[in-house]
DNA sequence: TTCCCGAGTGTTTGCGATAACACTCATCCC
DNA sequence: GGGATGAGTGTTATCGCAAACACTCGGGAA
């Protein structure tokens, strides 16, 4: 036995390996990576005081090596934008859960910004720690645009990405969610519906103002231009400001929650009553929707099926199997009482 | 040249290793190495050489090899819970941050529960894919005592855990944010405030709680007893509507915006109207919390600092410094319209 | 009896990188 | 001129694990 050295601090604190386990239990470092890895090729007595010695030392296999020789490493890479949001954090956490339960974990690249660039470096950083697949969430065009420029044999899988991608891709049915709300409003009564929408090049957004657009298309209603926020309460409250000025308003769709409860509040102030003067819809269902003044009529998107979704795709192009192309989930419409009947004009 | 096999699927497409750069570059292997991890070392001819044929083959070294010899994995582990919450998610997205800064990423363990066995397991997760280090986000009082029992040389460092930790602890001066929305809603002429609390057992809570009762306590003030939520809106909503019935409440201070929002209905509802009846101050100032109705006086909470501090502390412990061992950041009132002078009694 | 087979276990090798040390020169000093 | 010096590069060993192959039995078929 080794006296330490004077002022030697024992930096790696020796932690058994293989070789510990195999000693102890009297069997080779091989017999004891079978018992870890497959354990029906073992005898029960011999597994039975391997798995003892594994438990005295608390040997737990080293994970860097392991990825070493087999190539796999059991880890997911997640590159997603702003997961403060409600979605994406929400997206984030389903793929975390699914990952888990499938004995996988999840290392994640958020990104600063999105665009071709920043969505390479993301992957890259995840694809240099060797992950065995990647998720994208990035609903911008310019991340689509960055999807099409990735190794197209790269096992990776998109969330909310746009048309031409190498990848699969999971998304919420948006245009059929905005398409919902648009029809709800209409079947209250109202002539036509107004659109909140989020930013230009949003997917989401694009998606939610082509299903707003053509069912009062199809309708044969007046289509107003849309008015263009960030997602955020701000910018629905700013816009909403400007809309209470339209004395021909009678109903709103607004293409998330947050920007409908700032549209709610200024259209407050203005001495508009919702619902009676004017109907609102959300999109996304958080949960604090139901607690909005007043409750908020909204379409709800399952972020844990897409997140579920996703992980199960990936698995599958990490396992060499090709699965769907494109995957929608069906959003559900949530009525409260933020819609009501249209005002007699 | 070995030609493919019928059939044979060229699995792992040969990407290239740091002996295939040496070979191009005309040096040996461990000169590559230099270039990459020590480039002062190597003449700048040879370096721009080696350079070059990293460019030409794509090189990136393979982290997996790096960990086997080096110990460090240049991944931060992060523990946390319910990351669908504006905190939690916050907190985690500033650490990925500063991380990222740092040439660190991130991996994370979401846990289902908060309790030892449960804190134990995702720390496990996490070191058993040799991450640096570990930041564990769980403000409960059950994972504080699953701190308690992990191995104190674990380079760790908390974010809000309570006391008696063996790790660094960074959190958000809670007892102060409560204790300066306390004497806010008093210095409005308030003869006292009542408290809608988080849930027991969190540490935010209770430290609120404490915030609280210290400043009504210091002041002579009533104190009533807190009614207890879960930080949802709907617990909000839900013991809003006991408040509502009590004749002498004029002041109300919510542990979070959400309790706040659902409060802030269900005082609308009973009639009361804020702030000319009832003043209301909410914690974590949500971005959207300018945006209620009325607009939320409330507390706000940094949490990219924390998450600053938390990665620097983390950084420090893995470098073997020895840090702070309990960092505060200070919270903020930020006074918006939902709490006004106390009506006349 | 002899041979084969396969279950159970051991030995060797290699994954891709870096640490530690060895080597080669040109330079500089006395 | 001889040796010390150090910058620049190469060689070898090693990290911890699993794949591939080799070995040792005991039992059943021929």
């Amino acid at each position: 036995m080794t006296t330490p050295q004077r002022g030697d601090i024992p930096h790696r604190p020796k932690v058994a390996v293989m070789e510990d386990v195999a000693e102890l239990a009297g069997v080779s470092a091989m017999t004891v990576s079978r018992v870890l890895n497959a354990p029906e090729k073992v005898r029960p007595e011999t597994r039975a005081r391997v798995l003892a010695a594994v438990q005295e030392l608390g040997y737990r296999p080293n994970s860097a090596a392991r990825v070493l020789v087999t190539g796999r490493s059991g880890v997911l890479g997640v590159v997603s934008f702003d997961t403060t949001q409600y979605g994406p954090a929400s997206t984030l956490y389903a793929i975390e859960r699914a990952a888990r339960q499938n004995e996988y974990s999840v290392s994640i690249a958020s990104l600063d910004a999105l665009n071709r660039k920043s969505i390479a470096e993301g992957v890259g950083r995840l694809t240099s720690q060797s992950v065995d697949g990647v998720i994208i969430v990035a609903p911008h065009e310019s991340a689509t645009d960055g999807l099409r420029h990735l190794p197209p044999d790269l096992p990776a899988v998109a969330v909310d990405a746009g048309d031409g991608v190498p990848f699969p891709v999971v998304m919420v049915d948006q245009h059929a969610g905005a398409a919902r709300a648009t029809r709800h409003l209409l079947s209250l009564g109202h002539r036509t519906v107004w659109h909140l929408s989020g930013p230009a090049n949003w997917v989401d957004a694009n998606a939610r103002v082509a299903g707003w657009r053509s069912v009062l298309e199809a309708e044969g209603r007046e289509v107003r231009e849309p008015l263009v926020g960030d997602w955020s309460a701000r910018s629905g409250h700013e816009l909403g400001r400007r809309l209470a000025l339209e004395d021909d308003l009678t109903a709103v769709f607004a293409a998330n929650d947050q920007m409908a409860m700032g549209l709610l509040r200024a259209l407050r102030e203005a001495g508009r009553r919702v619902p009676e003067d004017v109907s609102v819809v959300g999109f996304d269902d958080i949960p604090e929707a139901a607690y909005f003044w007043p409750p908020l009529t909204t379409v709800r998107q399952d972020f844990a099926t897409v997140g579920r979704l996703a992980f199960q795709l990936v698995l599958d192009r990490i396992d060499g199997v090709l699965g769907e192309r494109r995957l929608k989930v069906e959003p559900e419409l949530v009525v409260r009482e933020s819609a009501g009947v249209s005002p007699p004009g």
